[in-house]
DNA sequence: TATTGTATAATTGTATACAATATTAAAAAC
DNA sequence: GTTTTTAATATTGTATACAATTATACAATA
C-alpha cells in the first residue's frame, strides 16, 4: 500500500502531542462531555506524565475552540452543539466547493495517483461495508484535496473543521446507501478534477457536502422525532 | 464612552496569554521574520519571564499556523506570503457575506448599537485622517459583526483569519481616499444590518471585501512595480 | 437559620532542575 | 587537505518545586 502518512492523524511523537490528540479524540467520541473540568494533575497522572505537557496540549485545546479556559481557574470541556455542527457544514459548503476548484487547477500527479488509490479502496470496502475503513478513506480523500489545493491557510482552516466532521461522519457511512453515494460522488470529484475541470469538480463537490449535510439532518430527525 | 472591552484585544492576564499575544504582534509587525528561529531562552529572558509560558505560547502559535515547530529541533517564524494574503481574503470573501446575512437576523439591539457608535466614530476620525484608530474602528465593526452572527465557530474563524487582515489594513487605511469609501461601505453594512435585510447585507459585504481586495492588490502591484 | 470570617486544602501559575536530543567544534584518521 | 569521530555546548523535553490564587469546610456571629 502505497504511503499515505500525511493523511492520518500526525501522532506527534512529544508528549504534549500525544495529550493534545488523546484529550481532543475524547472530547470529540464524548469521554469528556461539554461542562467537564480537565484538571491538570488528574490528566497528567491519568496520561502518566507531568503537568507540563497537558497543559501545553490544553493551551492549544483552549485555541482550537474545543475548550474554554478561565485564568486561575482552569478549561471546561467546550462540545460541539448541533448548531455547531450546522455551521460546519454550512461553512464547508462555501469552502470545499472553492478548494477542489483550486485542486483541479494545482494539483500534482502524485496527489492525483493518491485520490485513485483512496478511490479504488473505497470500492472495495464499501462491497464489504467496512465502515471503519470508509471512514479513514473519507478523511483521506478529502484532506488530499486540502493539500492539493495549494494554499497553507485554506488546508489548516478545513483541516480544523475535519476534526468535527469526522466525528459525525461515521454515523452516515454505517448507512450502507449512504457509503454507496459516497463513494460515486468521491469518483465523479476525482475524474473531475484528473481531467482538470474546475467548474464541474467545483460543482460536484458542492453537492457533495450538501448531500452530506443532508443526510445528516434527515438522520438526526430520525433520531430526535 | 461605551464599554467595547470585548471588542479590545483580549489582553490576557497570565504570562503566557501576554508572551503570546507579543510573539504573534512581533511577528506580524514584521519584527519576527519569516524564517527566524525563536529560541525559548532568549524569548524568555526578553521578556522577562520563564521558559514555561513561553512554550506555552509558542505551542498555540504553531496551532494558529504563524510558526511551525520541530520536535527537537524548535520553531521557526511562518510569515505570510503574498499568496497567504490573498486566500486570506479570497476565504473572508466566502465567509464574510454569510456572516453579514446571519447578523442581520440575530443581530441584537445591544450589538447594533454598538455598531452604531463604530460608525460614528469612524465618521469623525475619517475627517482627522486618524489611521490608528480607524484601524481599530474597523476591527471592532467587524468584530462586532462576527460575533453578532450567533455562530460560536464562524466567529472563532473569521476572528483567526483577522489577525491576519489586521497587519495588511493599516496600509489601506492611510490613503484618504479609501478610507473615506470604508466609512461608506461600512455605513450601508450597517443599515442594511439595521433595516434586518439580509439579502442586501450580504452583497454590501461582498462588495466590501471585494473592494478592500481589490484595492490592497492595486497597492501591492504599485509598490512592486 | 443565615451569613460572614478564617483556616485549610486543592488547583493553577511560574520557575527551576535535570534528562534527552541536536548542534557545533575540535581532534583524529585517512 | 578532507573526512570521520568524538567531545563539548546549546537547546529542547519533561518533571518537580514553590508561589499565587481559588475553592471548601467549619466556626463564630447576627
Amino acid at each position: 500500500m502505497r504511503d499515505n502518512k500525511q493523511n492520518e492523524i500526525e501522532s506527534n511523537q512529544s508528549l504534549h502531542g500525544k495529550v493534545f490528540d488523546q484529550l481532543k479524540n475524547g472530547i470529540l467520541n464524548g469521554k469528556y462531555k461539554h461542562g467537564d473540568l480537565l484538571n491538570e494533575v488528574k490528566m497528567a497522572e491519568e496520561m502518566g506524565v507531568s503537568r507540563t505537557p497537558v497543559r501545553e496540549a490544553l493551551r492549544q485545546l483552549e485555541l482550537e475552540g474545543l475548550a474554554a479556559y478561565t485564568p486561575n481557574k482552569g478549561v471546561v470541556v467546550r462540545g460541539l452543539s448541533r448548531e455547531d455542527i450546522k455551521d460546519i457544514y454550512q461553512i464547508r459548503l462555501m469552502i470545499e466547493g472553492m478548494t477542489a476548484r483550486r485542486a483541479a487547477e494545482n494539483i500534482t500527479e502524485e496527489e492525483l495517483a493518491e485520490l485513485k488509490e483512496y478511490i479504488e479502496l473505497e470500492e472495495f470496502y464499501t462491497g464489504r461495508d467496512d465502515v471503519k475503513q470508509l471512514s479513514r478513506l473519507d478523511s483521506c480523500f478529502h484532506e488530499t484535496i486540502y493539500k492539493a489545493c495549494g494554499s497553507r491557510l485554506l488546508t489548516k482552516t478545513l483541516k480544523a473543521f475535519h476534526h468535527y466532521v469526522k466525528s459525525v461522519r461515521d454515523i452516515s457511512l454505517s448507512c450502507p446507501e449512504r457509503a454507496k453515494e459516497t463513494y460515486s460522488e468521491h469518483k465523479a470529484i476525482y475524474e473531475a478534477i484528473r481531467d482538470r475541470d474546475r467548474e464541474l469538480a467545483e460543482i460536484l463537490m458542492e453537492q457533495h457536502v450538501r448531500n452530506a449535510t443532508a443526510f445528516m439532518e434527515k438522520q438526526n430527525y430520525e433520531k430526535t422525532s
